[in-house]
DNA sequence: GTGTCTATCTATAAGGC
DNA sequence: TGCCTTATAGATAGACA
């Protein structure tokens, strides 16, 4: 009801405000930190995304919200550069008891069948590692119009994307990798097969 | 105080060219990219910083470098964001089968941890064996379309059948299946992830 | 939660130390 | 690597739909 800021026909209309600086504390109003945190989350990733591309590097985010939801980012995937990260770990933390690790009659206390397993393990994220680095996965990211700010990334893997979405023409990529991918898994079962079903494992 | 830099009458020195746009496509000359991946990860973390004290977030970022060095931000650490994701990866997997799995801050015990991967690996190898069934059986069913009278193919898999014979809308099923079958991997990645790290867990 | 718009504020490319 | 400077490209606070 009131005429003074309703409007528009005569007078041009100064939309906002502009931004303004705000201090790095927690914003206590609970709707503008919702926003601020959307925003910011969005910003973050499209960051994250830009310095992948740019550098070639890996890089994988986690981010819990306040309410608890989890959002991550990965590229080439969350879980290969977790596995990256999580190994080092591990290897900085076995550096002085396992300097040979093809010791096939190894005394470690995991049995020769762990160990098989850990390498099967190991092989498989290799491959998807090498898999997504094949180079199409950054155009996923790039044909997501990461520059312009309609993305949604709240995929974990390039593949989650929903075809629907997709043009017909981009189908192809996408079906390449699909195969790509089956086959990974295939090969894989033959492995896991082995090992579960014979402990004779190999020769 | 400086004449130099107060007017532009006597010297004229430009120090800068300033900030010029570049492509968001990886950046050839390794000098180059070397400090561009320097500024903008420490840019990263720094919103990353600023994302936490403003919204309250918990984070956790993962960089690999293309030289492979490893940097990594966390608030309020790595490791409590990290096992957040992982317990949650964890707990959806198991969701069925533990009923109170969501220890917030803190990782399974080794023995449990080796249990559950018994577990994890026949509950792959299950779904797995079933998937495979189904899909043969669907493919049974359909046949005789995209594969003649030849059923008898060399294919140990649904999916390892050419996409290249089904319709667009045969695409559909396949995707699901496909999901399955990622959904699968992933967790189980995860997993293996978890049970790596749990002697370098933190605390 | 998302998208839009504007007026800022901030990050950073390029070059040098 | 770190630390300048400059000029600019990009991110975003605030208000609204």
């Amino acid at each position: 009801m009131d005429p003074t800021t309703t409007t528009t026909t005569s007078v041009q209309k100064k939309k906002s405000t502009g931004r303004k600086k705000i201090a790095i504390e927690k914003i206590e109003r609970s709707e503008r930190r919702q926003v601020t945190f959307s925003k910011r989350r969005m910003g973050l990733f499209k960051k994250a995304s830009e310095l992948c591309i740019l550098c070639a590097a890996e890089v994988a985010i986690l981010v819990s919200s306040p309410a608890g939801k989890l959002y991550t980012f990965g590229y080439p995937c969350v879980e290969s550069t977790l596995d990256r990260f999580l190994n080092q770990q591990q290897h900085d933390h076995h550096i002085n008891m396992n300097n040979n690790n093809n010791n096939v009659g190894g005394v470690l206390n995991v049995s020769m069948q762990d160990q098989q397993q850990q390498h099967e393990y190991n092989e498989i994220a290799s491959l998807l590692e090498q898999e997504k680095k094949r180079g199409e996965a950054l155009e996923f990211l790039k044909k997501g119009d990461w520059s312009g700010g309609n993305y949604n990334n709240n995929y974990q893997f390039w593949w989650d994307a929903p075809i629907e979405n997709l043009e017909f023409h981009e189908l192809n990529p996408m079906k390449t990798k699909l195969e790509e991918l089956r086959n990974m898994v295939a090969s894989k079962l033959v492995v896991d097969h082995n090992i579960n079903n014979s402990s004779c494992s190999r020769v």
